[in-house]
DNA sequence: TAAACGTGGCA
DNA sequence: TTGCCAAGTTT
């Protein structure tokens, strides 16, 4: 064990975060679940989430006998579904081809649907203590600082430096407590902005730190310009206050999620409602809401239609779905989505906004 | 290989 | 307000 995983696991026993929920009891299925799910995603946002998992899937064959639906409306919220899908996927191959148990072979696991090489590694390192390296964005930052790593994270041969250097440095001995020890101090004390160099047990032998430059490391990315893509959004809205949802496509944005029907533009939307036959009694536009996710921005042209009761049309139930909250029905709904919707709930129908300039700025000091 | 994939926290 | 990015993987 070298110096580097001494001092860390050193400062790990007195400093260590202990009381998170996947730490407690590590059988494979916990580890994975919530490796999975802590994919670009933050402790505090997973917490929730990971614990109603387990309650409602205790385990993977219980995962596994469930319908997709009701595993992406537990998802719900938690952002790129298709870690979502593939979970599930993952669990029926588990169950079919491993008997229920995760293979602990790195390779076997790392072909599992949705586990990359440094899920892998965590999984097999936390559940069974087999020595593997991770490099997450924690892992990350700490080696590109310590070893004062140049250039973009993303290039492929800083990418190939890192893991080099992380798996350099994973020690034979307690690599469970070690992985975890890694992400606690880049979670807790090599930290993005300002670090706390005072009380890291590595500052002594870390380069960045001696060059007093921590704050070059890791190098940034390249960033493009995020598109706009404007989307007209349906509130089909019955006098039972029920809205029509339509099922999305299983893969892309938001995929095997439910959402409001979706047009490029309101004019379109009175085309697809004289296509679906629906009566509308009463139309009404609403202010434009912007959501702005990874890559582009959404203007999202929220369009409330109010229509006679019991139409006939639209009657597909596997790609339509008249919906109320409150409902006893599996559905996951986007984050935007739903935001819509618990703003119609809460101020009734919307007011045309007379200048939409002014909407859109109404919108954003909203947020 | 580069782009796609969500959401929320933080400075 | 805006940009960056968080326990990355897939195509």
């Amino acid at each position: 064990m070298d110096g580097f995983a001494r001092n860390l696991l050193h400062w790990f026993d007195g400093h260590g975060r202990t009381q998170l929920p996947w730490r407690r009891e590590r059988s494979a299925y916990r580890v994975w679940l919530s490796e999975i799910m802590l994919q670009q995603t933050q402790v505090a946002t997973v917490i929730p989430y990971y614990e109603r998992f387990l309650v409602r899937f205790p385990d993977v064959r219980a995962l596994a006998a469930a319908q997709l639906n009701e595993v992406l409306a537990l998802w719900a919220g938690l952002g790129y579904y298709a870690r979502g899908r593939n979970l599930h996927r993952c669990a029926q191959v588990v169950v079919r081809a491993h008997g229920g148990e995760f293979p602990r072979e790195i390779d076997v696991l790392t072909a599992l649907p949705g586990i990359g090489r440094s899920t892998a590694g965590a999984i097999l390192a936390f559940s069974c203590e087999q020595r593997h390296p991770i490099l997450d964005g924690n892992v990350r930052r700490v080696l590109s600082r310590y070893h004062a790593v140049e250039g973009p994270p993303t290039a492929r041969a800083v990418e190939g430096r890192l893991w080099e250097l992380a798996a350099l440095h994973t020690p034979a001995a307690r690599v469970a407590d070690y992985t975890q020890a890694i992400m606690d101090l880049g979670a807790m004390v090599c930290t993005r902005a300002r670090p706390h160099c005072r009380s890291c047990p590595l500052a002594m032998d870390c380069r960045a730190h001696h060059d007093g430059a921590v704050d070059r490391y890791p190098g940034s990315r390249a960033r493009r310009q995020a598109p706009v893509r404007s989307r007209c959004f349906l509130i089909v809205r019955r006098d039972s206050g029920h809205i029509l949802l339509e099922a999305r496509p299983p893969t892309g944005l938001w995929g095997g999620l439910w959402s409001l029907p979706e047009t490029d533009t309101c004019a379109a939307a009175e085309t697809w409602c004289a296509a679906h036959a629906l009566p509308v009694r009463r139309s009404t536009s609403w202010e434009v809401m912007r959501h702005t996710f990874s890559h582009f921005h959404l203007d999202m042209h929220p369009l409330l239609l109010e229509i006679e009761t019991s139409p006939q049309a639209v009657m597909d139930a596997d790609r339509w779905l008249w919906y109320k909250d409150g409902d006893a029905i599996e559905v996951g709904l986007p984050a935007p989505v739903r935001r819509l919707l618990d703003r119609l709930d809460a101020q009734g129908s919307p007011e045309t906004p007379d200048d939409p300039h002014r909407a859109l700025r109404k919108t954003r000091q909203d947020r």
